[in-house]
Formats: structure tokens, C-alpha cells, sequence
RNA sequence: GCGGGAGUAGCUCAGCUGGUAGAGCGGCAGCCUUCCAAGCUGCAGGUCGCGGGUUCGAACCUCGUCUCCCGCUCCA
């Protein structure tokens, strides 16, 4: 430990979203899709240090679900859907709509709300029958999807823009929120399905499936991790708004009434679980929403501080009966469970009824980059003493190791004696349980760095002393300190520093 | 969508007034190395984002286009 070096007084500082998008190509996390040839937009490929990061959180997440809790269920269901279950979910009626924006005011407008404002003028100036001519056009139009007579409309209208108070108008454009795909070999015989905006409905069309099968009483839970696509207006922030994005799911059925505590329920734990993760409670907030979605009857954010500001990284909802419900009405089948446990209220069984459910969704991408904007750290480090002090910077990910991609990084010290041949041995004998590399090539300092700018914890070093006493070094990423221990303590002393124990211990607060 | 910035080797960048493309780091091979991006020798690596135009000649001027970043706007 002699020549260990000096413990550094150490200040760090956060990278902005340009040093972490650069160090997320340079070192295989995520490079962008299509790249050769230009890329795609908003569209991302995780590398092979990415990842093992995000299935590590991903993992994390489901056993969180899943292995602590017993009624909490998981569930992979398909990505196509039958078409009607965007019917009953709403997306199809309510994102898809013809937009239009003034060129002078840049300001952004449905199409038909405009139209429909200007019809409601009309019937206030007592012309009734212009404003239903008015409406019958714009819904042939929209029926028929004429969206340059739509504008045509608004411009023989004289319609202008509440702020610019011109009629500069762009052309009309349908904003489509989903991604439509035909299923069916024979062109003529297919019809045409989308990819799921949200994995929920995955959830909410197997409720009874799963409830049945994995014997479950309310309430309980059912979780899912899958790709959900999105055709974003304005994609921004590297990996944070994708259009093929993973979410993290749990539709938590509950009984009518009861949905308000498994609300703060949810929105505690979950908060708890971000920061057993590492996100610092400072940079986490809640943030509730003004607005609420058509489904929903409570609504809050967790955000975290980005390089960009605070973003969602979570959302919970209390939806309501609204999806069973609609599914119910859309595929005329009932959608109720019966509740055979007694109400002290009658002395009765609570009977049947459709639960109501309080969702919790994470963006595995969005968690991804959060962990990563996190962990990334420029550290001045001091070196050495008198004339040979000397400044520097280091750049590490200070990722947890439960989620590092690398646990530990085994090195000879150097290429000689046998102590490649050691190292092999170390490496074979942790493999198994651990991902670990070996690495012998480059002076030793270089092969620290490496693994610092990838976040792994550990590095095992043999030395001369390895091949007397079998006791090699142990480097801490964070401190850059030494342990020296037996080879025969290393798998209990990483197994420990990695479990997921340490962090779901700290969900049980 | 609007405004600003950027794009030259794997990375970070230099490249003057238009005249045959450069450095450091990294990579590869070898030597040497007992603890924090060490040293020596050698090698490989570029359609200067892409496409037009001007010019005897374009990385550089010009037009267009694509991608990324920042700010605004928008967004369940």
C-alpha cells in the first residue's frame, strides 16, 4: 500500500449533455441508429457497455416488482395489438390531429379547432345555418382526410392567428402519434395495425388472464418491460424523447376507493427506489400535473435534474376504471372481478367490480440517461508531493455497482513471472458469478483509467506478493484506494458490493 | 417549427489571403516495464458530413441538403 497514491482532495464536477453524449459513443454505451448513413432521427442503439447498463436497471426494476412483492406479476405481451384496443384507449381519437401553424406568430393550432371556433362565431351572429355548413365541410374534409381543402377552408374563411392577427398559414398536417404497419402476407387481405404507443394495454386486455392463472387476489400487480413507439413532434435531448423507447410498467389493480392510498403508496416507493439507485434526493422532485390525460384522475411526475433541467423520468396515474372499462365496452367482454372478501361496512362480500388502477411508468431510456448523467464525473485529482505535485483530471462513472457493466477488471501487474497466468486464474474463478474482464496489455495506470471512464468498481491486481501469499490488490474506482485480501474473499467481497440486496434493503424503510 | 452554433484520422482539435491534408491522444506489432492515461522503435489510418456552383485550382468562397448540440416553441 506504500506506493498507493496519495488520497486526492478531489472537486467534481458534472458533464453537460454534450461531454456525456460523446463519452456514450466513445465508450459503447449508445451510438446513434443508422449512423453511416446519416443516421435516423431520434433513434438510438444502445453499444456493449450501454447495454449491460440498462439491463442491469431493467433487471433491477423487475425483481424489485416481481421478486419483492408476491402480487405483483410480470407479463410480456405482443407489441401489435388488435386495432380496436387504440380505439378503447383513445389514442386513435385523440392523436391524430390535423395541425397548422401561423408563419408570422410561430404559434401552433388543430386545424379544427379553429374551424370549429370560427362555427361557433357564426351561430353567435345568428347565422345557423352557415356555421352547420361550416361543420359539415370540415367533417367531410377530415373524413375524407382533404387536408389541403382543410386549409383552403380556413383561408375562405378569413381566419386568422389570435396572436399575429395574420392569415400566414402553413399547410395542414395530420399529426400522428402512432406508427401504422399492415399484418397479413397478401397486400390486398392485410389491414393495418400500429405499434403500441404505451405497453399498458398489454397489461390491461390480459387482466383477467393473468389474474386467473397466477391466482390473484385485488390488489395486485402486473408489471411489464417493453418497446412502445412514438412519432415525437420535436425529438430533443439525445436518448430522452425516442420514438422506439422501453417502458417500465406496473398497472396496480386495485378496489374502487382504495386507489388514493396505493397512489401515495406507489408514489413514495418508487421515489425510494431512484434514490437507492443513486439519484440524489436533491435532484429529484415530484411534479404534479395541472392537466390531466382523458384517463386519468390524479397524476404526478418524478423528475430529475438533467444537464437540460428537470425532466420526467416516472410518471403515476391513478387511471380509474377508465381502460377495464372501455375495454370492457369495445370487446363485450366483462371485465370484473369478484371480490369475496367481506366489507365491515354490510357484513357482504364486496362483490363484483371492475378494479380501478394506479399505474407507475418508468422510461428504461430515460432512467438509462439519468444513471448516466449521474454517474459521469470530471474530478481534479493532486498528485505527488513538493516539485512533483501535479494537477490532473479524471473522468469516471460513478455508477452503483449493482448496475456497473463491468463488476471488476483483473490485472497482471505486469507481463511477466506468471502473473498473467495468475490473473487467468482469478478471472476463471469469478466468471461465473460476475461479468469480469482481464487485461494485461498497456502499463497499469492506463488500464485503471480505462475502467474508470466505463464505471467498473474494482480492479484486481496480482503482484509479486500474489505469488507468495495468494492476497492481491483490490482498486476502488471512486477513491482510488487499495485493499489488499486473500484471492479465496474476492467472490464474497464483489458478490456483496453488487448484490441487489444492498439496494432493495433500502426500499424497506 | 424558429433562431444560434458545430461537422477535417477512432477521439480532441489545428489548417493564414483559395495552391498536393497536420498535431496530440488513441489503435496495431515489437522491445522495455512492480501501481494510477510511462518510455523507445516501427506501422496503419482522411472522398475535409453530403450534393451542386464559382475557379486553372475549393477543407477554405457560394447555394442547397443531412445530422448533432444550445436556446425558444410544442408536447398525454
Amino acid at each position: 500500500m506504500s506506493n498507493a497514491p496519495k488520497p486526492a482532495a478531489a472537486a467534481t464536477t458534472e458533464g453537460t449533455l454534450a461531454n456525456i453524449v460523446s463519452h456514450a459513443k466513445e465508450y459503447g454505451f449508445v451510438f446513434q441508429s443508422s449512423e453511416i448513413y446519416d443516421g435516423l432521427a431520434a433513434v438510438y442503439d444502445y453499444g456493449p457497455n450501454g447495454v449491460e447498463l440498462k439491463n442491469n436497471l431493467k433487471q433491477l426494476w423487475w425483481k424489485a416488482m416481481t421478486q419483492l412483492h408476491q402480487n405483483v406479476v410480470g407479463i410480456d405481451a405482443a407489441i401489435f395489438m388488435h386495432p380496436l384496443t387504440w380505439k378503447a384507449s383513445g389514442h386513435v381519437d385523440g392523436f391524430s390531429d390535423p395541425m397548422i401553424d401561423n408563419l408570422d406568430s410561430k404559434k401552433r393550432y388543430r386545424a379544427d379547432v379553429l374551424l370549429e371556433d370560427r362555427a361557433a362565431e357564426h351561430e353567435k351572429n345568428g347565422e345557423l345555418a352557415r356555421a352547420e355548413t361550416l361543420l359539415a365541410e370540415m367533417g367531410r374534409l377530415l373524413t375524407s382526410e382533404d387536408l389541403a381543402g382543410v386549409k383552403q377552408l380556413i383561408i375562405d374563411e378569413k381566419i386568422v392567428c389570435p396572436v399575429s392577427k395574420t392569415g400566414n398559414w402553413t399547410d395542414v398536417r395530420q399529426f400522428n402519434l402512432m406508427f401504422s404497419t399492415q399484418v397479413g402476407a397478401v397486400a390486398e387481405d392485410s389491414s393495418q395495425i400500429y405499434l403500441r404507443p404505451e405497453t399498458a394495454q398489454g397489461i390491461f386486455v390480459n387482466f383477467l388472464n393473468v389474474q386467473k392463472s397466477a391466482r390473484q387476489k385485488v390488489p395486485f400487480g402486473i408489471a411489464q418491460i417493453g418497446k412502445a413507439f412514438r412519432n415525437e413532434i420535436v425529438a430533443r435531448q439525445f436518448i430522452f424523447r425516442m420514438r422506439e423507447f422501453e417502458q417500465m410498467e406496473l398497472q396496480f389493480f386495485v378496489r374502487p376507493g382504495t386507489e388514493g392510498e396505493w397512489y401515495e403508496h406507489w408514489k413514495t416507493m418508487r421515489r425510494r427506489w431512484h434514490e437507492a439507485l443513486g439519484l440524489p434526493a436533491a435532484k429529484l422532485r415530484f411534479h404534479d400535473h395541472d392537466k390531466l390525460a382523458h384517463y386519468a384522475k390524479a397524476a404526478v411526475d418524478i423528475e430529475y435534474e438533467f444537464p437540460f433541467g428537470f425532466k420526467e423520468i416516472e410518471g403515476i396515474h391513478s387511471r380509474g376504471d377508465f381502460d377495464l372499462t372501455q375495454h370492457q365496452t369495445l370487446s363485450k367482454k366483462k371485465q370484473q372481478y369478484f371480490d369475496a372478501d367481506i366489507d365491515p361496512a354490510t357484513g357482504k362480500a364486496y362483490g363484483n367490480y371492475v378494479p380501478f388502477v394506479v399505474e407507475t411508468s418508468v422510461g428504461a431510456d430515460r432512467l438509462f440517461l439519468a444513471t448516466l448523467c449521474q454517474a459521469y464525473q470530471e474530478e481534479t485529482i493532486t498528485e505527488g508531493e513538493g516539485e512533483q505535485q501535479q494537477t490532473k483530471t479524471r473522468t469516471l462513472l460513478r455508477l452503483h455497482p449493482a448496475v456497473a457493466p463491468i463488476k471488476a477488471a483483473i490485472f497482471p501487474l505486469v507481463k511477466k513471472d506468471g502473473m498473467p497466468e495468475k490473473a487467468t486464474e482469478i478471472f476463471n474463478s469469478l466468471r461465473h458469478d460476475f461479468r469480469v474482464i482481464m487485461e494485461e496489455r498497456d502499463a497499469i495506470g492506463k488500464r485503471y483509467t480505462r475502467q474508470d471512464l466505463i464505471g467498473t468498481p474494482f480492479c484486481i491486481v496480482v503482484d509479486g506478493q500474489t505469488l507468495e501469499d495468494d492476497t492481491v490488490t483490490v482498486r476502488h474506482r471512486d477513491s482510488r484506494e487499495q485493499t489488499r485480501m486473500p484471492i479465496a474473499e474476492l467472490r464474497a467481497y464483489i458478490g456483496e458490493a453488487v448484490s441487489f440486496s444492498r439496494i432493495f434493503e433500502k426500499l424497506e424503510g
